[in-house]
This record gives C-alpha cells, sequence and structure tokens, in this order.
DNA sequence: CTGAAAGCGCTTACAG
DNA sequence: CTGAAAGCGCTTACAG
C-alpha cells in the first residue's frame, strides 16, 4: 500500500496538519498548553495518517526505555508463568513492557541474554528462580550499571538487592503440624536433592516433629533426584518396600505429591484412608485425584509485588532507600487427600 | 559510582579510545575493515568503560527494531506458555527479543497492547489464541501498517495471514478411532459450549462413528460449560445418572477428561477396566492416575515454526509471498487410560 | 501561545 | 584505512 516503506515520523504530522512539530509532540504528551485549534488540525492529522508515536525515539531522546526485563528459568513452569502474570499485570499499568528471558538454568543463556538486555537499556530487570551460583555475578554486574533490580524465589545469601521469597521452612513446619494434629505419627518428607527450597522444606518438617516430641526417623526422610513425578514415584515405592511403616507423606511439592500418590495406588493402599499426603506449591493440586491438600504459594502475588517495587524504585525519589526483603509464608490449602486418624479412634 | 546517571555512548569509547565514533562503530559491527591496532584500542576502551552499544539508537538509524511481539490469552495457559517457549528459542537464535502481551481474551486489553506495541515498532507480531471476532480488526490494522504477522491457534475464517494451527477434527477422529478399534460402542463426546476447537473436535468424533456404521446417540454427546475439570465432573456425573451405558469417553481436552475421571471413580466405576477415557492436548495428561491416554499437540513446534516463519518474513526478500497455511496433526500417546475390550473377549 | 534548533546514540554515505 | 557530518524520530530548552 505505502509506498515508502518507512513509518510516518511526527514530521509528516507536522506537515499534514500545517504546525510544527513541537506542537505535535505538545499534544500528544499533553507537555504543554496548545490552542483548541491546533490541537484539533493536528488530532485530526493523526488521525487521517494512521501515525503512532516512535516509543523508541522517545526513549532514546528522554534516555529512558519504558520496558523492563523479566528473566526467569522457564516460562513452562507453572510457577514463573504466575509470577510472570502477576508482574506482567503490574508493569502494564504503569504502561511498561516486559520482554522475557528464559535461561533454562544455563550460565551461558543467562549472561547472553543480560548482554541484550543491557544493551537494551530496560528500565529495570526482574529476575526470578533458583539459578547457579554465578547469579550472584549477573547481579553485580547490573548493579554496577545502577539499573535498578528485583529479585523473586531467589537464592537467600543475596543482600543488597530487593528480594522477595517464600518462607519455605516455616510453610513446611505448617504442613508438618497439620499432619501432626491429625494424629500421624510416622510421616515421610519426600524432598528433592540439591535443593536449596527442599532443603529448607526439610528443615520445618524437622522443627515440627521437633516440637510435637516426636522421634525423627532417618528412614522417613528421603529425597529424590529431581521436581518429578516419576522419580518421586520411585523414591515412595522403594520405601513402601523399604520401610512401610509411615501414614503420611509430607512432599515437598506438588509435583512429587504426584508420584508419591501413584507409588500408593500402586500399593493398593486409599488416599486419604490409609496414607494421607500433604504437598507444597499449589501448581496442580487442584487438578489431582482425590485434591491434594497443599501450602499455596501466591506467586501471582508475588510478582505482583515485585513488580510494584520496582516501579517504587524507578520513582528516582526511593532510588537509594534500603533494599526490601519480603518473606511470604504460604497458606495451607484444604483438599481432600488428608485424613484425620483421631476422628476414626473416637 | 557512576557520577552521570547517563549510559555510555559510543562517543565515550571514541575518546577513550582516541578514534572517531565511526571507527567504534566498525568494529562494533564489524561493518568496515579496521586496522589492529584501532580494533585493539576500541576494545581496550570498551573494556575499561564497560560499555554496552545502545540497541535503542541503533534501531532507530537503522529502522529495524530487533524485537518482536507475542499476544495472547493468558501465558498461565500450558498451550500458550509452549508456544511461547518455542518462539522465544527460536527468535533468540535469530536474535529478536520478545514482549510478551496478556489478552484474557479481552477486547479492550488486545487493542490497548496493539496501541502499545504499535507504537514500540516492532518487527514482527505472532497472535494466538482464540480471541473474539474483533481479532480480524486487530489483524488488518496490523496488516495495514504492513508489520509482518502470524497468527497460531487461531480463528480458522482468516485468509491473508500466515497461519499455522491444528487440525481438531482430524486429531478427535483417530481420537476416536481408537477407542473404536478398542472394541468400543457407546463412546460419549465430552465437549464445551461456544468453542470452536470444541465444534470441530465433535465433528471428528460424529466422522469416526460415521465410517465405522456406528450408531451417533444424541444422549452420549455432552457439551459442559468450560474447560474446567469441575464443569465436565459435574456433566458427566449427569450422564452416569441419565444414561450410564457407554464404556468410553473421548474428552475434548485433558482438562475436562480429569473432571470425567473424577465423575468416574465416584461412581465406583475403574479406569480403564470399567470405562476408558481419551483426551486431547497433552498438557496434564502425564500428571494424571492413571496417566491419560492423549492426542498430543505440539505446542512448542507450533510456536517455532511460526517464529521461523516469521524470521523468513523478516527477510524483505520472501515479503510479498503468498501466505502460508499449515495443519498439524496431533498425535496419539498412549498412557494408562484405555483398555481393549476385544481382548478381554477372546 | 508557538516555532526553530539542538541533541539523545547510533549508522552510513562521503571525502580524503 | 579512517574521520567529519548528516540524519533516524523524537523532546525540550530557548526565543519571540
Amino acid at each position: 500500500m505505502t509506498k515508502k516503506h518507512r513509518s510516518l515520523s511526527i514530521k509528516d504530522v507536522a506537515q499534514c496538519a500545517g504546525v510544527s512539530v513541537a506542537t505535535v509532540s505538545a499534544v500528544i504528551n499533553k507537555s504543554r498548553f496548545v490552542s483548541d485549534e491546533l490541537v484539533g488540525k493536528v488530532l485530526k492529522a493523526i488521525n487521517k495518517l494512521n501515525y503512532y508515536p516512535n516509543r523508541i525515539a522517545r526513549g532514546l531522546k528522554t534516555q529512558k526505555s519504558l520496558t523492563v526485563a523479566y528473566i526467569i528459568p522457564d516460562i513452562n513452569n507453572p510457577i514463573f508463568a504466575r509470577v510472570a502474570r502477576g508482574v506482567q499485570d503490574t508493569m502494564e499499568k504503569a504502561s511498561y513492557d516486559v520482554s522475557l528471558y528464559n535461561t533454562d538454568f544455563s550460565d551461558k543463556k543467562l549472561f547472553r541474554h543480560l548482554t541484550t538486555i543491557l544493551e537494551s537499556r530496560v528500565r529495570g530487570i526482574i529476575l526470578s528462580g533458583w539459578h547457579s551460583p554465578k547469579v550472584k555475578e549477573a547481579i553485580s554486574l547490573i548493579q554496577d550499571l545502577s539499573i535498578p533490580l528485583v529479585v523473586v524465589h531467589s537464592p537467600r545469601n543475596l543482600d543488597n538487592v530487593d528480594s522477595i521469597l517464600i518462607d519455605d521452612k516455616k510453610g513446611a513446619y505448617e504442613a508438618t503440624c497439620n499432619l501432626i494434629e491429625l494424629g500421624h505419627k510416622r510421616i515421610v518428607s519426600l524432598g528433592v536433592k540439591n535443593s536449596t527450597t527442599s532443603y529448607l522444606r526439610e528443615e520445618g518438617y524437622k522443627k515440627a516433629l521437633l516440637e510435637n516430641r516426636l522421634r525423627r526417623e532417618k528412614g522417613l526422610i528421603v529425597r529424590t533426584d529431581n521436581f518429578s513425578p516419576d522419580c518421586a514415584f520411585l523414591t515412595i515405592r522403594e520405601l513402601y518396600k523399604s520401610n512401610p511403616s509411615f501414614t503420611a507423606i509430607f512432599a515437598h511439592s506438588d509435583v512429587v505429591a504426584i508420584g508419591a500418590m501413584g507409588a500408593t495406588l500402586e500399593k493398593e493402599l486409599r488416599i486419604p484412608q490409609d496414607i494421607s499426603i500433604i504437598a507444597f506449591d499449589d501448581t496442580y493440586a487442584s487438578l489431582t485425584l482425590p485434591k491434594l491438600s497443599t501450602m499455596h504459594v501466591p506467586n501471582y502475588e508475588m510478582g505482583k509485588r515485585a513488580a510494584e517495587i520496582l516501579s517504587t524504585r524507578l520513582k528516582s525519589s526511593s532510588f537509594n532507600k534500603p533494599p526490601l526483603y519480603e518473606e511470604i509464608i504460604p497458606t495451607f490449602i484444604e483438599g481432600k487427600s488428608t485424613k484425620d486418624l483421631l476422628r476414626e479412634l473416637s
């Protein structure tokens, strides 16, 4: 249609409206008073030409871009997808775009993306997920360029950066107490190897046993290879063979809980009549049969909060305030996978 | 640290290296020969200053941005999350960024985002998901500005735009045939109201019955209110009361299949011994107990393909080629939710 | 109340 | 082989 492939500029509008570019700019941005007459002319020209102001050029001139970067391991993980929505919805209100970068837990990808991000002169960065130790290096890189950064679901050993994360230990403590209150005494902790998150959840489990004067049995603390149902299935199947003396399982995530459910069913035990299961995350809990009781992690809200903090930092007034550190406590969601042993006895 | 809050420019580098900006530009972009000596100086300066070239400025000058927009209903839907990864991974290789926009099926949001997108002078757009009829208007808007567009999982009634979608009818036909081959004769079609996708899947179901000379029973074709397990649960529970004469269910998605599983279990029937279930999408199929047999939709690959097509369009040579229309056939994934009735008989 | 002009950080002919 | 200068599309003092 259009002969030249260049998109329209403010000059074209100015010419069409018979005014100066300064005036066009002023009416677009309402940055200074313009007489009704000229406003009318400009608006007419904009409509006639189907003109969209060029954000890029504006960003170059004003030295501020209107995009923020959101870095995660993988958008296919529902945890990050939910955080992402929280981030998007909030930044959108402040009329920012958000560009998404998946690292797949790879340092190489992380740093490659970081280069792009820094070249893109984003206004701020939100980083989430448990990356490798090198993430510290990445963070310094960002901070050296004094780009506002907030971190969610992050490693704990960071300081000097706004962080928002889950109180894993407390959540696990509450999950375990829940089981104990139902009368369970022999409770499995189904964790995952090499995961800080899982490590903390195990700590919470231990604390709950301790406080309730229950014996901690080494054999009931198991760790599977990764956050997948299949690994967890094998681990719990094995446990049924070697040490089938438990009545409940605290699974460190919904995903591993699903594996535990499979092994339990295979053993021809019923959930919750024979075995109670409580999970963590609330990603898939509402889709299982029976529905899993789980510790709900408010990922959407965490993303929202992260974006709010970032927005605040972006208003330069609060640029130098001390870093925020917010720890969110998961809440118990009752499903159908836990049973009250005491009620049965009475 | 840095006194001025402006980020570094090519000028700073030029000055530090004692060369002209043209030379700095040349070494960064390898756009013309530069003597080893000057290359060395420039590189040293870049490192010393910790300089990142400004993509925005480059985009302004070259009249091409390096970002594409990806518009979807909701990143929390695993279908779109998977497509998104396909898009990201592919665009990334071509060193594009992708900005993500969620519409939640709202026209208002769609058009608001579109404004932002057009102002951002993105290089191309990928649109996916079943939006309202207004999506046609959105598409013309994009095409009027001759911005390359490809559409995935889209309405079917579009022409003149690169499209990549699922052959729902064929997939459903194969799912149903699968059940028929296993000896099932009374098969439920569990669909969803007001969904084109589901409508097409129902067509495939009917075709399979017809070709296999099975009677089509009105009572076995049910439609639930939306793609949620709970609605499907109620619908199938109702069906067990009113017309419990079937041995298999073709569920139009994994999510509704989960509801059907719940109702089946509630009725104290076993899957697959008493009732076979086959689903569609392969979003949650691998997480259910038993694992659902399902029709796998290669969302990642579709996103990848969409991005490839977009990349090709971006090379202006193929700018005017006729629009592509690719229909992908889902593949059967065997789970544990279907049973061979015939084998039992023999 | 409005316009002419400088400049944001780049790239790219054009000289030399 | 390299530099000076114009210009991408804006915004914003500075005049008037």
